[in-house]
DNA sequence: CGTCAAAAAGGAAGCGCTTCCTTTCTTGCG
DNA sequence: CGCAAGAAAGGAAGCGCTTCCTTTTTGACG
């Protein structure tokens, strides 16, 4: 292993002074700085990250909290989405992601003792149904966080987070719809105990009513699959008229639209559906999904900037973006 | 922060004992081991870990690493579902999981000399499209891998893997559309520099050709939906007698459900598919898809464990496990 | 009860880097 | 040409832990 000291005598310098010309210091002389950059260079030099993490005291490095009852769903959900922009943009920097499981059973206290001793500088959480007493354990860590949507309690807590703007989306989704006729409107929605379902939920709810059309077939869901499923069952029985449905996540969708073609019905000749995120599924079903996708790698990089911000000026915050959404017309309305 | 010393100050003892008690190590005396836990635990005490990696050489912690460009398809392909096998694993044990990502436009030495300065004490690397280049390049870093596909490089590389019996798989999934009484079957395959494809085409033609049945038809496809849906049309065109086809996952499978859809192929009706991965979307498009099932999750913890013998005896390797596949009867076939 | 080997505990160095503080070198100006 | 002030370089301490080596304690046995 080739240590800062043999740059140093290499170069012809002191070890600080090669410390100084490595980490770009001003008070270096141009002439020596370039001398111990070659040096380093030809000695193939590589600054031990353990070291430097003691002697700073700082890690350059983050952590990515996933539950972990929220494992199981990586690829489904739009967590693998967020995910890459969040590795491309700490992979762009010289910071390192580490994943940080919250283990199922594992007491709150130790968790936040562990989280902080994990050599991160910063966490980022993915909001999620099983994540969502994190925000209110978490805001009196020492370490500074970043959440990937809304938390429930942004009122009266300090907390940072980036969302897509899931108000406008719904809204969207909803006038979708009703451009194309259709007037007894549904939705399925996600857990209710998340920021994004009560965003949705509302931003759908304002706009039929804002068109004057009922908004009171409502069938709560999940997220998943089987959940959209018996949510469209259930919606058909309440009222057969439906002609029109907002589902929360393509997941669901794909299970609503399962439960429609087991009661003939077709999509978009008798009912159309409008769903959210734009994923894999929404090209993989039949008929395709319209759908309104979010800026999941966008989100993803601008959670990592955020909490970079955070870390620096950590008395700036909280700092709180919402991106908007985008529609992506295909065959389900 | 509560160091070392606050411990043993607390306990009465030195600092030394009270490191040998927190790393169980036997010549300290229960009673005194014991005051230095319980000091721990008063104090809230966790090891700063930078500290221990510097004196210790070693950093209990593994890197999974991810090519750039693969981080576009970590929801889509069997990336995240081994990745969640992976993640439980390492975080059973005391480890951490780095993701560590190879920027496309890197050159090997400057990637290589990253990873081993990425305070990483092994890597993991999933075998995709993207990075077959890898093995070789990693084969004399020195940094124990173990990878999860059998690299193409096996025999002639000393290197570990973990891997799904394909040729098994793939034997199986051709068995099942022969016993469905279907004699004229193609297959559509993944890309032909990984080994896995190799593999799966192997154990498809045996089979075919252990039942007189001819294996001609073959559809090269790159495991994208795109493909899957050209080489679906491909094998259409080139024999219309077509009855039955093998593809190599599932998101070829979809691909390949809408061509014969557009075609006004009837499945399993007119001819009948048997996919590889089990996947989300083997359940999300129509009919549901008769699949293959890796046992990602496994593969994932099994190739943490491998790994982590590697790195206790990097000599007792290469270590190289294969486990079976499951079929999934479902709608398809 | 003394001796000595084994067990237990402690002292101190050192992992590779940063950074405070001191020393040495430059430079501008009288 | 000499001096002071600022720039540049170096010495050395220290980040929190492990571990080698030494010292002290323990206890079995003569």
């Amino acid at each position: 292993m080739v240590t800062l000291d043999d740059v140093a005598r290499l170069a012809g310098v002191s070890r600080t002074t090669a410390s100084r010309a490595m980490n770009g210091v001003a008070t270096v002389k141009p002439i020596r700085a370039q001398a111990v950059l070659n040096a380093a260079e030809t000695l193939g030099f590589r600054p031990n990250p353990a070291a430097r993490s003691l002697a700073r005291g700082r890690h350059d490095s983050v952590a990515l909290i996933i539950p972990e009852t929220d494992i199981w769903d990586i690829g489904n959900s739009f967590l693998s989405a967020a995910m890459q922009g969040v590795i491309r943009e700490v992979a762009a920097s010289e910071q390192q992601l580490v994943m940080v499981i919250r283990a199922a059973g594992e007491t709150d206290e130790k968790f936040l003792r562990f989280l902080s001793a994990s050599h991160v500088d910063g966490a980022m959480v993915f909001l999620e149904a099983h994540t969502t007493e994190l925000p209110r354990l978490l805001s009196d860590a020492a370490v500074p966080v970043v959440y990937l949507g809304r938390p429930l309690e942004s009122d009266d807590l300090d907390v940072s987070y980036v969302d897509s703007d899931n108000v406008g989306g719904a809204r969207t989704a909803a006038e979708l719809l009703v451009k194309a006729g259709r007037r007894r409107i549904a939705v399925i929605t996600g857990s209710m105990e998340l920021g994004v379902t009560q965003d949705r939920l509302r931003g759908w709810s304002e706009c039929l009513k804002a068109h004057g059309i009922a908004d009171d077939l409502v069938a709560h869901a999940d997220f998943l699959q089987g959940g959209g499923a018996v949510a469209m069952a259930e919606i058909l029985d309440r009222d057969p008229t439906v002609d029109g449905v907002f589902v929360m996540n393509d997941l669901m969708s794909a299970g609503a639209l399962a439960t429609l073609r087991s009661r003939g019905r077709v999509v978009p000749d008798d009912l159309s559906l409008v769903s959210f995120d734009d994923t894999v599924i929404a090209t993989a079903v039949e008929p395709r999904l319209t759908t309104i996708a979010q800026p999941f790698d966008e989100l993803g990089s601008l959670m990592v900037r955020t909490l970079r911000d955070l870390i620096t000026q950590p008395d700036a915050g909280p700092f709180r973006v919402t991106l908007p959404t985008k529609v992506v017309l295909r065959d389900s309305v």
